[in-house]
DNA sequence: ATGGAGACATACGGAACGTATGTCAATGTC
DNA sequence: GACATTGACATACGTTCCGTATGTCTCCAT
């Protein structure tokens, strides 16, 4: 009995999904190295031959993974924005709501630790974490608007970037991460106000 | 025919330090997770043996690596916070200085890219990252001189090394590395001008 | 001189990755 | 409608590599 083409590649965007999953929990829960291909397809109920003619290699399976959580993450940044008054509010929230989603174990262990380790840099991934670009787009604007410093965006959305991260990795380690969350946004807006023309 | 105490203890740390060469060196070159023990302790003229006897096992040379790249960063930070005339001045050489060290290859694969995806967060290190230490020194005297806004020195040290890590990391991954560098280090200098009480 | 500890080398077991090969269903072709 | 072909997986295999367990040899203490 066939089934129709629709159905089929149902089936095969339902593999590659079972295997992200996997993958995701896995790298999530023991890190990328000491993550097993053997265990986490056996979690989704398959091989590692599904794994390696879909993804070609354990690392492709990250590149897919991460891909999938920077959407995400590109999305919800979006809402923030979208939420905003004013652009520098929209760049100073969608920072904060960055510094907080650094604070979510998937996300610090696979995109922030393990990915930069495996793939290299971040500005050279395929899936161009895009949280980045959106970031420098909001710096764009507000340099048209003459409120920012005549910076490049695209360096200044990186380093602003960069300090979110340390300082997601420093409250993530912090005995108390309520308490240094909120020490480090005060810092974290001290030095935004650095690109302001008239502080 | 027997050796004298001290010529013991200098074979030893002889040892010791031919393992930690070579070992920088596979890690630098290969990255750590492609770096065969079997091979770079072959390299030193050794066996595995004399590693795990030292070290305990490949996080631990690492960690010696990296405790050993960190010392010598420390010194050449310690140079250039010397040589300059105010505090703000210091603290402002030391962070382009961290910069352009982020750019060798050697800190950046082993120290800034595998070590926090294998040990885990810096700030939890054994060698303490002796770098932001210093900023972090830096900051609480400019504080102390009310030229710096009231932040916790610490949370700021680790932002601004943070921003200046992702910097390192674009200008690394760039076509131009000079050009970036500039650019770079212009966007830094109006970010870490948030920090003044007064811009 | 003799027992013990430290500094290594060697041997072994086991896990994990990538590849090579096989199977089965679906599709296109004559 | 038979048949070759392609794609989606599973299975089997070889290799690499890590960590440990064991052995040896030298040096020091008593």
């Amino acid at each position: 009995m066939s089934k129709s083409p629709q159905r089929r590649a149902d089936m095969i965007a339902e593999t590659r999904g079972k295997l992200i999953a996997a993958g995701r929990q896995a790298f999530a829960t023991k890190g990328y190295a000491a993550a097993s291909m053997d265990d986490l397809t056996a979690e989704a109920g398959l091989t590692r031959g599904a794994l390696y003619h879909h993804f070609g290699d354990k690392k492709g399976l990250l590149e897919a993974v991460i891909a999938q959580i920077d959407a995400e993450m590109a999305r919800r940044l979006r809402t923030v924005i979208d939420e905003a008054d004013t652009a520098w509010d929209a760049f100073i929230d969608e920072s904060v709501a960055w510094i907080e989603m650094a604070l979510e174990p998937e996300i610090q262990r696979i995109v922030l630790l393990d990915g930069p380790a495996v793939l290299g840099d971040p500005s050279r991934w395929a899936s161009q974490i895009s949280c980045v670009d959106s970031t420098a787009n909001s710096l764009r604007r507000l340099i048209a608007e003459g409120k920012v410093k005549p910076v490049d965006p695209d360096v200044a959305a990186r380093l602003v970037n960069g300090a979110a991260l340390s300082a997601a990795l420093w409250i993530a380690s912090a005995e108390d991460p309520r308490a240094v969350s909120a020490k480090a946004i005060e810092s974290f807006l001290a030095l935004a106000s650095g690109l302001l023309k008239q502080a």
